[in-house]
RNA sequence: GGGAGCUUAGCUCAGCUGGUUCAGAGCAUCUGCCUUACAAGCAGAGGGUCACUGGUUCGAACCCAGUAGUUCCCA
């Protein structure tokens, strides 16, 4: 049978993945083994594959399946989030192109609509991650809308709220104009943008003065109720008790006197607007001033406004301003630069907008959360982040939890026409309480909230709600697997996500939901830009794994991700990583295609080789274990990588390689054949996290295995080093090697060419053990040991010999000399630094022992290669 | 405005508690090879005043201070 000579990842990929579902190597359930648990970040149901995801959840996959290789119960658990906004938008959107408004359906119309969406859709990015190779247990699949999630959600809800942690409130929220919901502070975006600050004079009531304020939105002056200055302004000093009118509504307002304002900002004198702008309520709720909505739920003028009613307020800022203008009261227009909120998902400008709201106390619930993170009971990967973490969780505000949508979990709380409020989980139970409450009331219908919770306040729960551990607190599945290893997510939604799923966890669990938290970086194109549909730069995943192969994308992507740096994505890198499958492909090739003789003994050079490589494997192993343990994925990778292509197919295999006569292959020995199966098996595990199809491929191929012998669940291999002192006498063979191909190279002598080596000893014991392999690799004729040095040949000189080969063209003399000349400048000016080192008495004397000591010995190999060089240089002339 | 991090070869990054003439890797580049596993390959080569300035030290890419640039977080 013909193998081709590259690796083709369509026809496996596929293949092994229906392999592994058929036989339920994803699975798990509690046993007696260790688990490994990972929950993965719920995609949003509206999402397809990107950039992002690949990244996230290859590294969580090599994560799994090392572990399960390791023997322990892998449970990687899968799922998806229901995204309230952005779904909702989908949906609405979706259902505009029908030409049907939301506002023309009932609730229950309406969500009938997103879950047709959901169950047509929301299955598309779990099948994309299949085709990654992603070895989830599908079994365990959940969806943070699904009815167990959602009841943990309505019951942590109640329990919460009976616990005071839950209030209800008017509060200053950042409200989305266009989503028309409130977001949580997290959800805001700020960006610097070019404004206009506008200098407003209002005039002083009875008097003939005017006092000019700046603002960058002169559309919030119609809800004008103060005007604040500092108390220490001696510009202003004279105003106190004075009014002043606000134009074009002609309303009579109090000039306020308050430490808040910056003296230096605009003209030192302030508008107050409690109804739009944080620090105005702020200030309103001090000086129990009057608030004035004019900005609608929409972003348009409201009634209240009495002016531009219904139109936009961007729009309405350039007539006002133009108005004011007209009426002679704007002093003069500056361009600024500001900082301007916008929603993260509808990119709308944010607004600051007093409503009715729910809130999540996060002062105390939060305590355990911050301080298990500064104790190292959870740990953060890479560790920098401990500190964005600390600065957030100290300053933590209040959650709003509730969003003006329909798409999510409805609020559990029961209003009477009066405004009376019960929290409870059915209408039933909410009359129950009621009437205790409420004894003389005779209401019998209670109306409950319009409102849905945040979707964070679902995902907060997920570590613990996949398990069903608040249906089942005490079930096996949640004793077992919870707490869970490693969580792999991105740095963006380490407050909106990692930090609450950690509150909650210390909340309902009493326990950490994770021990480490490895935060990816992000995906960057070439030109810095976070990839994004709306950019359009992203690549499309699919079509990645369609070119370059499962593998090689995986490969590629890991290549260039350091824990917590962006990841600047260039399809070369998964060029690289394909490259590599094909590089691992043919090695597989060329053993495959020998011919075993079991009648011939094995040699001495196999043998030799056989040793250094299995001492070379456990050795680099061990570095592998090592970074892994630091969660270095990137550098295990490459480490691996190196060991495959440089020490297994670049000096390994060439060493063993059966010679060419006649233009055939010799045999090679059964001995030597089998230990190098064992040694490709070895190999392709240490392999198979990182390039799962074709590691598994190959496993078949190579021998005759049956359908549950995979390497999937293959045994991770264990090292043992008993002796290093080979791979100190194959350095020197590598070097050996590598000076007499450049030899070749420089002299343009053909590798086919054979050539005689001598070799002069002068320092140490002759070891002739290395000899047949330094003769393989470097096709040489004979190899023998002189006392003198050879005349005429070409040499090269290394610490403890030198060597020699001759060459039946003519040396040329001069150019020998000149280079055996830089050699021993190079070796004089060594010498040279080591010796004044060592005649520095303040060096003798401070340093460390073993310090001098090495400078001593470095100083005896210098001059005793200085002498040789010296030596051969007199002999050409 | 407050805080944190980063700055080492063309690119992406290593370089642990300071000690092999001021440094490594992969990719990219250049040169030569279609040498029967692999041109998605092989063999070789070039390339860095370790951001800048000063300090500590026998000795600094590494420690300290300042400067510049850059990224992120918070307001």
């Amino acid at each position: 049978m013909e193998i081709p000579k590259t690796y083709d990842p369509k026809i496996t990929e596929d293949k092994w993945y229906a392999h592994w579902l058929k036989h339920k190597f994803f699975k798990s359930t509690p046993d007696e083994r260790e688990p490994y648990t990972i929950v993965i970040p719920p995609p949003n149901v509206t999402g397809v594959l990107h950039m992002g995801h690949m990244l996230n959840n290859t590294i969580q996959d090599v994560l799994i399946r090392r572990a399960r290789m390791q023997g322990k119960n892998a449970c990687w658990v899968p799922g998806t989030d229901h995204a309230s906004i952005a779904t909702e938008a989908k949906v609405v959107a979706l259902l505009a192109e029908k030409g049907i408004k939301k506002t023309d359906l009932s609730r229950e119309d309406f969500l009938k609509y997103a879950w047709e969406w959901k169950e047509k859709y929301g299955g598309i990015i779990l099948k994309q991650l299949e085709k990654l190779g992603a070895s989830c247990d599908w079994d365990r699949t959940r969806f943070t809308m699904e009815k167990d999630l959602s009841d943990a959600v309505i019951d942590v809800f109640i329990d919460l709220h009976n616990k005071g942690q839950i209030y209800r409130g008017v509060r200053m929220v950042n409200w989305d104009p266009q989503g028309l919901t409130a977001v949580s502070d997290e959800e805001v975006i700020h960006k610097e943008v070019n404004s206009k600050l506008y200098y407003v004079r209002y005039k002083i009531e009875n008097s003939d003065e005017w006092i000019t304020i700046a603002t960058t939105r002169p559309e919030t002056i119609l809800g004008d109720t103060a005007i604040c200055v500092h108390p220490e302004d001696e510009r202003y000093k004279h105003l106190k008790g004075k009014r002043v009118i606000i134009p074009m509504v002609n309303r009579s307002v109090p000039i306020i006197f308050d430490t808040y304002i910056d003296l230096e900002f605009g003209t030192g004198a302030l508008k107050v607007t409690p109804a739009h702008d944080i620090n105005d309520y702020n200030l309103g709720v001090k000086h129990n001033l009057e608030v004035i909505d004019t900005i609608a739920a929409d972003g348009k003028m409201s009634a209240a406004a009495q002016f531009y009613i219904g139109e936009d307020r961007f729009v309405v800022r350039k007539k006002i301003a133009k108005e004011l203008e007209e009426m002679g009261q704007i002093v003069k227009i500056e361009d600024i630069k500001n900082k301007v909120g916008y929603s993260e998902r509808t990119n709308a400008v944010i607004e600051p907008r007093l409503s009715m709201q729910w809130f999540l106390k996060m002062d105390t619930i939060s305590k355990p959360a911050l301080e298990n993170v500064l104790n190292g009971e959870i740990k953060l990967i890479p560790e920098k982040f401990v500190n964005t973490y600390k600065h957030w969780m100290e300053n933590v505000h209040d959650w709003c939890i509730s969003r003006q949508l329909w798409w999510g979990q409805q609020i559990p709380a029961w209003y009477d026409d009066k405004g009376n409020t019960v929290v409870a989980k059915t209408h039933e139970e909410a009359l129950v309480k009621y009437k205790i409450l409420n004894p003389e009331s005779k209401t019998l219908n209670l109306k409950q909230d319009e409102d849905v919770l945040d979707t964070w306040f679902s995902s907060w729960l997920w570590p613990i709600s996949v398990f069903d551990g608040f249906k089942n607190p005490d079930g096996k599945d949640i004793n077992y697997y919870y707490p869970t290893n490693d969580l792999v997510t991105a740095p963006e939604i380490l407050f909106f996500w990692v930090a609450r799923m950690i509150i909650a966890g210390y909340e309902y669990r009493g326990a950490k939901p994770f021990t480490n938290v490895y935060l990816t970086g992000i995906v960057r194109d070439k030109q810095g830009r976070k990839m994004s549909k709306s950019l359009g730069n992203s690549p499309d995943p699919i079509e990645l794994i369609e070119k370059f192969g499962a593998d090689g994308v995986r490969v590629g992507m890991l290549l260039c991700s350091p824990a917590g740096n962006d990841l600047p994505f260039d399809e070369s890198m998964c060029e690289q990583g394909r490259n590599f499958s094909n590089k691992i492909w043919n090695a597989f090739r060329l053993i495959k295609g020998w011919e075993v003789d079991s009648n011939i003994s094995q040699n001495e050079t196999n043998k030799i080789a056989i040793q250094w490589f299995e001492t070379k494997f456990d050795e680099q192993l061990e570095i592998i274990n090592d970074l892994y343990s630091k969660y270095r994925m990137s550098e295990a990778l490459m480490a691996t990588y190196k060991l495959v292509w440089d020490d297994f197919c670049a000096w390994y295999l060439e060493m063993i390689k059966p010679e060419f006569v006649d233009g055939k292959s010799l045999p090679i020995d059964k001995t030597t054949y089998d230990e190098t199966l064992v040694i490709f098996e070895k190999i392709l595990k240490v392999l198979h996290p990182f390039t799962p199809f074709i590691t598994e491929e190959i496993w078949h191929l190579i021998i005759e295995r049956n359908d549950k012998d995979c390497i999937i669940v293959a045994e991770w291999p264990k090292t043992k080093i008993e002796d290093t002192l080979i791979l100190n006498h194959f350095e020197v063979v590598m070097e050996v090697v590598s000076n007499i191909r450049n030899i070749r190279k420089q002299k343009n002598i053909s590798p086919k060419e054979k050539l005689k080596l001598f070799e002069k000893v002068n320092q140490g014991e002759i070891i002739k053990k290395y000899d047949t392999i330094i003769m393989k690799l470097c096709n040489l004729s004979s190899f023998e040991y002189v006392d003198k040095k050879v005349d005429g040949a070409f040499s090269f000189v290394l610490k403890h010999a030198e060597y020699y080969i001759p060459l039946s063209q003519n040396i040329d003399v001069a150019a020998e000399s000149e280079r055996l000349t830089k050699d021993l400048d190079y070796n004089k000016g060594f010498l040279r630094s080591v010796q004044a080192k060592l005649a520095n008495e303040k060096f003798v004397s401070n340093a460390k022992p073993e310090m001098v000591e090495n400078e001593k010995k470095k100083l005896a190999d210098a001059e005793s290669k200085i002498k040789a060089i010296e030596e051969q240089l007199a002999g050409l002339k």
